[in-house]
DNA sequence: TATTAATAACTGACTGGTCAGTTATTAATT
DNA sequence: AATTAATAACTGACCAGTCAGTTATTAATA
């Protein structure tokens, strides 16, 4: 028989990681608000008390959350982006399965959704997700809308605003599943699929324009 | 002097319907959870008790407003669609406008989020929603697609799959500035402008194709 | 290497405030 | 006078946040 673990156990280093763990999860399923801070314990293992030996409170334990999971991807991505050398439509196409990669992670999606929910209630994270996790990715796919018109790959447009229309299908999707449920009538793959050959004739440039 | 108003007031009628805007405009605010139900009576100029002669719970209160405003508009676009006669390209535009305005009223645009907000917290709420706007909307753009098809106006495509590509940044453009604010970068009629010559890029026929 | 002192991690039990929902009563309408 | 719309005052449950006390760990001392 293994010796029993003792009930008590001090793992200062783990406990911060362990209990933004359980808050994500708990988070993510049920909300900010109708999240007892009780059960985030229960499920880190840990009691009540010791989330505030960490955490100043319930709201900064969530802001500590979503600014541990959000700023995590981005970077790599920008990398990939800066390092490509193909054409556009190559860039383009990486980077879309990229996204749809993450966007299938239930804690991001599900994160997504509570940031979404709460950024009324807590402006810095909502400023935060708008500078560092949207405006931010919005910009990465613009830039790589400027290369494409740069090496006339795609037709003259608006970066900005064709960006929107490129990537909201994208993350939209995502959402409506995360709040919906799977749709039986269309699968995930099918519809990245199908919305890169829409976005790929969208940009594309005229072959035979007057002028 | 005017004759005060007496203290009480019997309108039986007007009360529903009052309770009703008030609660729409404090969830659209502040979410279901940290909407107080004296808010919402004092908002209606009214006790809380009356709320539940009305109401049976917070809950039912919330879902009546819901139901009250999606189902509201749907129907007046159904029928603009099946009387049009033009051409699909003029269709989707005029579609296009319609939904940008409506997307436009604060309350509405609100809802949406609150809506998304509270699926998961409601489970016949977001089957509501789902069936009655959501797949009811798509199911609408998709048919239009459709019938672009069956014209040899669009190319041959996913009606389904292709409408999401269509429609989901308008929302998505909605909600986000509902969540972050207006970007400044971006004004949305530039957006929709510019949304609307995207799509027909990628929905247009072919018109050189080989076989 | 034991023993003990000091410290830091951790917890159970409590508190104060909030708020959905109820009840007893009042006043308008018939 | 009978009915019913409306309310003020109340109740019970819930939960974020606190704190006094407990246990693990480390370090100093014998």
């Amino acid at each position: 028989m293994p010796k029993a673990q003792p009930r008590r156990q001090r793992r200062k280093e783990a406990r911060p990681a362990e209990i933004m763990a359980a808050g994500l999860k708990l988070f993510s399923e049920r909300g900010f608000a109708a999240t007892r801070l009780e059960d985030v314990a229960e499920a880190a293992g840990v009691s009540k008390a010791t989330i505030y030996l960490y955490f100043d409170s319930k709201a900064e334990l969530f802001k500590a959350i979503v600014r541990d999971v959000a700023g995590s991807r981005i970077g790599a991505v920008e990398e990939f982006i800066g390092r490509f050398e193909g054409t556009t439509v190559d860039l383009l196409t990486g980077l879309f399965r990229s996204i749809g990669e993450v966007t299938c992670v239930p804690e991001i999606r599900a994160l997504m959704k509570v940031v979404l929910s709460e950024a009324g209630n807590f402006p810095d994270i909502a400023a935060f997700y708008r500078d560092e996790v949207a405006f931010r990715g919005l910009g990465n796919v613009a830039r790589i809308i400027e290369r494409g018109i740069a090496r006339k790959e795609f037709r003259s447009c608006d970066p900005v605003a064709t960006a929107q229309s490129v990537i909201f299908p994208i993350i939209m999707n995502a959402l409506a599943q995360e709040v919906f449920g799977a749709k039986p009538e269309i699968d995930p793959d099918k519809f990245l699929a199908g919305h890169i050959e829409f976005i790929l004739r969208g940009l594309a440039a005229d072959k035979e324009q007057r002028a």
